[in-house]
DNA sequence: AAGTCAGACAACCGCGAATCT
DNA sequence: CAGATTCGCGGTTGTCTGACT
């Protein structure tokens, strides 16, 4: 739209600055010197010295319009001023019901890509800043409000497109690129479409507007502790992203957007488990794997990164705190329309910056920047000691699953239900297993940002399913979870894939579980090894469960990825 | 009518990538 | 190949305006 202050300039400004319009400004223009540039609003006389040197001279070489134009100004705010207000072909005025649509569709796939989301075909004569705006203004609009970020079919829609690019597209970025119709205008959708898709779910409580969803206390507390996971957009911190990027490899791209604290426990932790291990990641054994997703889901943490949390990618800024804000509209299960009552945003910051002793197990776990994983994982063996020792007879099934035997999938079940059956009275937060996978959803969601939307299966008792494992049936069990999970967890998809794509890398698992030990130390090591190798399911298990456990061997995938 | 607040918008700033020398 | 320059992007800030109290 046009600057309205510039229009108020135009009638204020009428002939004086036509005649000396680099002289007449009231924000501290030059004074003749020359040296001195002009900041502040432009004027009319400014645009129209500009839009003649660019007719004269085209687009580009901005600094010599400065120098050859007389105007005042830097070649970066020339450059601005013509892209965002001269250029022709611009679309003034407010978003229409189908720009305001293709905006957030865009939102969710790219993040805060504005330059990418304004070249779309879609949004003809937008520019990056008018697309900033409205998605800011909206964004504030929306946590005011206490709505999540996205409707459920945008977040569905973007989900679903996710999906099918990445079952028709390759695993890397420039594979995919070809299926991405963003892509095929020339964008480079990073993963962090997915990435952020992924944010975006975990984050949106749509949750409550899936079927077969039962705002059980679990998914509350789950979904309630999303506060760790930001929005794509809020996840900014682009230094980070970028810099993980390099990291991780372009295709990778969205990695970057995870909190910062997360990517330093990666950066630390897992790279230590991956040294121990000796190997690369499961990516890296099998780059044309399509495990990306799964990873990247962690990443989103980049999740969450973007957010708003990204931002994009997600971020994390890590003590930015800005994702609290955005996670707002995440906490609301009421969602989208309704509401529900969520915590106030500065309950969220307090809680997030200094959780609760007890009954906070979730934001411990879930946020690698305290020790809240170590100790989540210390609970964890304990825990599962207890578990262990009360369903012996059911873990010998699982036991004596080879931790190699792609069969283990099978075993994942029989586990999670011993979880589900085995709560732990004793546990400080006072939550079964079950719940406190549950909670711990949010955990992957530092790495995961789709967590927050728990899938109402693994609530509901789709991934706790406690019937017999039949050998025969199992590929379709796991096929089912594994499709369900993938559907609404990408945190689960990356156990899940574990199991269907690399089936050699379960084996490797133990020595995952070694490197893990190692970790852990020797008492800890032993209860995790035990677990680790004789109930399998363990690792998978809390994998598909967002066990902070889980996230160890994920995180080092991500950061082994190339 | 004055003050306050939020929305909307324009512009600036810092950074990184790309390109040039 | 390294340094310098240019360009572009995203985040942030500042200002204006209208609605509300």
């Amino acid at each position: 739209m046009t600057c309205k202050r510039d229009d108020s300039d135009d009638e204020m400004l009428p002939t004086d600055q036509a005649e000396s319009p680099l002289i007449n400004e009231s924000s501290g223009g030059s004074s003749g010197g020359g040296s001195v540039l002009k900041k502040g609003p432009w004027t009319s006389a400014e645009d129209a010295i500009l839009v003649d040197y660019v007719k004269k001279h085209g687009e580009g070489n901005w600094n010599a319009v400065q120098k050859h134009s007389g105007l005042f100004r830097c070649g970066k705010s020339c450059r601005l001023r013509w892209a965002n207000h001269l250029r022709p072909n611009l679309r003034k005025g407010a978003f229409t019901a189908e720009e305001e649509q293709v905006i957030i569709e865009l939102h969710a796939k790219m993040g805060n890509k504005w330059a990418r989301m304004a070249a779309h075909v879609s949004l003809p004569g937008r520019t990056d800043n008018e697309i900033k705006n409205y998605w800011n203004t909206r964004i504030k609009r929306r946590q005011r409000a206490g709505l999540p970020l996205y409707p459920p079919e945008v977040n569905v829609q973007a989900f679903q497109e996710g999906q099918h690019d990445q079952n028709t597209g390759g695993v890397d970025g420039e594979d995919r690129g070809q299926h991405d119709p963003l892509q095929s205008n020339g964008y480079d959708i990073p993963d962090v479409i997915f990435d952020n898709l992924s944010a975006n779910q975990g984050i949106l409580p749509y949750v409550p507007e899936l079927p077969d969803i039962s705002v059980s206390n679990m998914l509350l507390k789950g979904v309630g502790s999303s506060p760790y996971c930001t929005l794509p957009p809020m996840l900014p911190r682009q230094k980070r992203f970028r810099e993980s990027t390099d990291l991780f490899h372009g295709s990778s791209g969205s990695v970057g957007n995870g909190f910062h604290s997360f990517e330093q426990f990666r950066d630390d932790t897992c790279h230590k488990v991956a040294r121990s291990i000796g190997l690369s990641s499961p990516l890296d054994s099998d780059p044309t794997t399509k495990n990306s997703q799964s990873f990247d889901v962690i990443q989103g943490s980049h999740s969450l990164s973007n957010g708003n949390s990204s931002a994009s990618e997600p971020t994390y800024g890590a003590l930015k705190l800005e994702l609290p804000s955005l996670q707002y509209p995440e906490t609301d299960l009421g969602s989208w329309g309704t509401s529900l009552p969520r915590p106030l945003l500065e309950s969220v910051d307090a809680f997030i910056q200094s959780p609760p002793p007890s009954g906070a197990f979730e934001a411990d776990c879930s946020s690698p920047r305290n020790s809240g994983l170590l100790d989540a994982l210390l609970h964890e063996s304990k825990t599962l000691r207890s578990v262990k020792n009360r369903s012996s007879d059911k873990s010998s099934n699982s036991s004596s699953a080879t931790p190699g035997d792609k069969a283990d999938s099978s075993t994942l079940n029989i586990c999670e239900t011993e979880w589900e059956d085995c709560g732990d009275p004793i546990s400080p937060l006072g939550h079964s297993a079950t719940s406190l996978f549950s909670e711990h959803t949010p955990i992957s969601a530092c790495g995961s940002s789709l967590d927050e939307q728990p899938p109402a299966e693994t609530f509901t008792g789709i991934a706790v399913k406690s019937e017999p494992v039949d050998p025969a049936s199992t590929l379709d069990m796991e096929k089912e979870t594994t499709t369900r999970l993938n559907f609404s967890r990408p945190d689960v998809l990356l156990a899940s894939d574990w199991l269907q794509q690399s089936s050699g890398y379960i084996k490797e698992q133990s020595i995952m579980s070694d490197a893990i030990a190692t970790l852990l130390g020797d008492d800890l090591a032993t209860d995790y090894k035990h677990l680790a190798s004789g109930t399998s399911i363990s690792s998978q298990g809390w994998g598909l469960n967002s066990c902070p456990w889980n996230n160890m061997p994920a995180v080092c995938q991500m950061s082994d990825r190339p």
